[in-house]
RNA sequence: GCGCCAGUAGCUCAGCGGAUAGAGCAACGGCCUUCUAAGCCGUGGGUCGCGAGUUCGAUUCUCGCCUGGCGCGCCA
């Protein structure tokens, strides 16, 4: 049940039925009728410009207009009351008795409340974070693993079936520079004489690398003499040691990954290479002074882009390519990219290779995760993990929590930067937000315990409307009542911060209950009928903070 | 030079083409003998970067500027 769809539903039926007596030209049953929420609530609980837009068509004035449609639309039973106010807006009231029905619903339903159902679910495949591992996750790593996590939960609540997917990036010169980097650290170690690689890894993890696998595989390292050999070898350990950790933060974040998905996997059984030649097949590619194009111009590109070098080699754009054509291979529906910002550039390129193999644009989606500004102190920290000076994902996860660190996250929109005040989140944890919210649920529990001690035999089936026709508890009704449509918008568009929102409204609607209203007393129906409003309100801050990967904790 | 993201209250940010632009934090003033005060109520605080255009109507859409951040490898 979605109201402002039915809502909808209902003003295109009441403009259908104007036409069919005659009062509407039969073309504007093809004037969209949009629903909004209204600014002030003086002005309804949903509000239509549908008036105003069909003001010219109808040839009447708008008030006219919604004058007449009013008349259709208070004909439903979900709808209270209809106003037209001065330049045309219709405005609709729900009515108490949907508002109380829904009540019961809500706690009828339970985590399932809120829920799509989809007859042909979508299967979707979420790709996010892929991090090289070459080093511990970022910050920017663990905004990427918030959001995207939401974002999989958001989906799967509205009925599609989603993997979550992490592309390991374990090819290439930067695992090469990262061997290099921990054979020399090693040298060191074994207190040796050791260059180390120009732009090599400088971290002080990577001591913590090479310690680890200077013990582990003490017997292995002697034994390669060939240096190149050996390089590889340690990149190999290195590369599993850190995807290791990187795992284990991910799932310390509760975020877990369907699919690990190797690109070292991709060039072993040759997809790379069959990437290569399907372009060439359909005459995508040319080649030009030894190297292969792609002819990324001819799908929205600014230049062709290099598939294959002169000297043979594979760019990362082709296996990026090979990797996404297996991605459509594997039945996907929708595929979804969360990228870092550092590879916005990338996007048009992608998408022009999506195109070419025939995957249609608007079921490919690449996301920017804007670029997040750590600061401590006040003062901004660099992060990058060459130079060495850089905070983890790990560290956040110590310092302030996941509830906090994930609410954080995901309360800004994927795409705008992010300042993100590290000493300020962890001092002031008290009075951040996501505890708001836990501390409204915290208190709907500690309400039922007191039920239950005072022996209020709680039955939500015994609550009656009447009793709760104050301001305080139709306003929170509403508001639960608009879940489900807040739920689908923000899967529909990639917007999970619409739901930390909607989650501070629900707190805030709840605490101004409990203080104007005392839930339990003498009056027995009284108590019941506000006790299945604190349930209702507590079912729906339950399932929205899950959808966060946030806990909601039964005392605080 | 080109591209991406942003510019809204002191700070961090919401605002799906609509009505008097909001929240959190910060500041100030009230509210606990009674179900959790991590709460509630109130006050102050804004030329929505600037300029045009489209529209009945623009913070929202388009274009042009200005400012800030990032990216512009045949690295991954």
């Amino acid at each position: 049940m979605n109201l402002k769809n039915e809502i909808s539903r209902i003003i295109a039926h009441a403009v259908v039925s104007a036409v069919e007596d005659g009062i509407f030209p039969k073309e504007v049953s093809q004037v969209e009728a949009k629903v909004e929420y209204p600014r002030d609530q003086k002005f309804g609980d949903y509000a239509t410009p549908f008036a105003l837009e069909s003001a010219k068509l109808i040839r009447k004035s708008p008030l006219e207009i919604g004058a007449c449609l009013a008349k259709y639309l208070a004909a439903d039973p979900r709808i209270g009351k209809v106003e037209v106010a001065k330049p045309g807006f219709i405005n609709i009231f729900v009515s108490n008795s949907f508002l109380f029905n829904n009540l019961k619903e809500i706690i009828r339903q339970g985590a399932d409340y809120g829920r799509s159902g989809n007859i042909n679910p979508r299967r979707v495949n979420l790709e996010f974070v892929s991090a090289n591992p070459t080093g511990p996750l970022n910050i920017v790593s663990a905004r990427a693993a918030a959001v995207g996590d939401t974002i999989a939960n958001l989906l799967e609540f509205t009925g599609d079936e989603v993997d979550r997917e992490f592309y390991v990036n374990d090819y290439g010169n930067q695992v090469a520079l990262l061997g290099a980097s921990v054979l020399a650290r090693i040298r060191e170690l074994r207190g040796g004489q050791s260059v180390f690689p120009e732009d090599g890894y400088q971290g002080e993890y990577v001591k913590e690398i090479a310690a680890h696998i200077a013990e582990t595989f003490a017997d292995e390292i002697n034994a390669i003499g060939d240096e190149n050999r050996l390089i590889d070898f340690l990149a190999e350990k290195s590369v599993a040691y850190n995807l290791e950790q990187q795992k284990k933060d991910l799932e310390d974040f509760n975020v877990r990954f369907k699919t690990w998905y190797s690109e070292r996997a991709l060039h072993d059984k040759g997809a790379v290479l069959e990437a290569r030649d399907i372009l060439a097949q359909g005459n995508k590619s040319y080649t030009e002074e030894g190297k292969v194009f792609f002819r990324s111009t001819d799908y929205g590109d600014d230049k062709d882009r290099v598939l294959v070098r002169d000297d043979g080699r594979p760019t990362y754009f082709l296996a990026d390519i090979a990797y996404h054509n297996d991605k459509i291979r594997r039945g996907y529906d929708l595929i979804i990219d969360i990228w870092g910002p550092d590879h916005h550039g990338h996007r048009a390129r992608l998408s022009a290779a999506m195109k070419a193999l025939g995957f249609s644009e608007e079921n490919f989606n690449i996301l920017i995760a804007q670029q997040v500004n750590l600061l401590m102190d006040g003062e901004t920290v660099r992060m990058s993990k060459r130079m060495g000076r850089f905070s983890t994902m790990r560290d956040l996860i110590n310092e302030i929590g996941v509830d906090v660190a994930r609410y954080f996250f995901v309360m800004r929109s994927l795409e705008s930067h992010l300042d993100f005040d590290l000493t300020l989140a962890k001092k002031e944890s008290s009075e951040n937000p996501v505890f708001y919210l836990q501390y409204a649920h915290a208190r709907i529990c500690s309400l039922f315990r007191e039920a239950r001690k005072r022996g209020v035999a709680y039955d939500p089936g015994e609550s009656r409307r009447e009793l709760l026709e104050n301001e305080e508890s139709l306003g929170l009704m509403k508001h639960l009542a608009k879940f489900p449509e807040e739920v689908l918008d923000a899967a529909r568009k990639y917007e999970p911060h619409r739901i930390t929102t909607y989650l501070m409204k629900l707190a805030q609607g709840f605490h101004k209950f409990y203080t104007e209203h005392r839930i339990i007393t003498e009056d027995r129906e009284q108590s019941i009928s506000y006790l299945a409003l604190s349930d209702a309100a507590r079912v729906v801050m339950a399932n929205g903070i899950k959808l966060l990967g946030v806990s909601a904790p039964e005392m605080m």
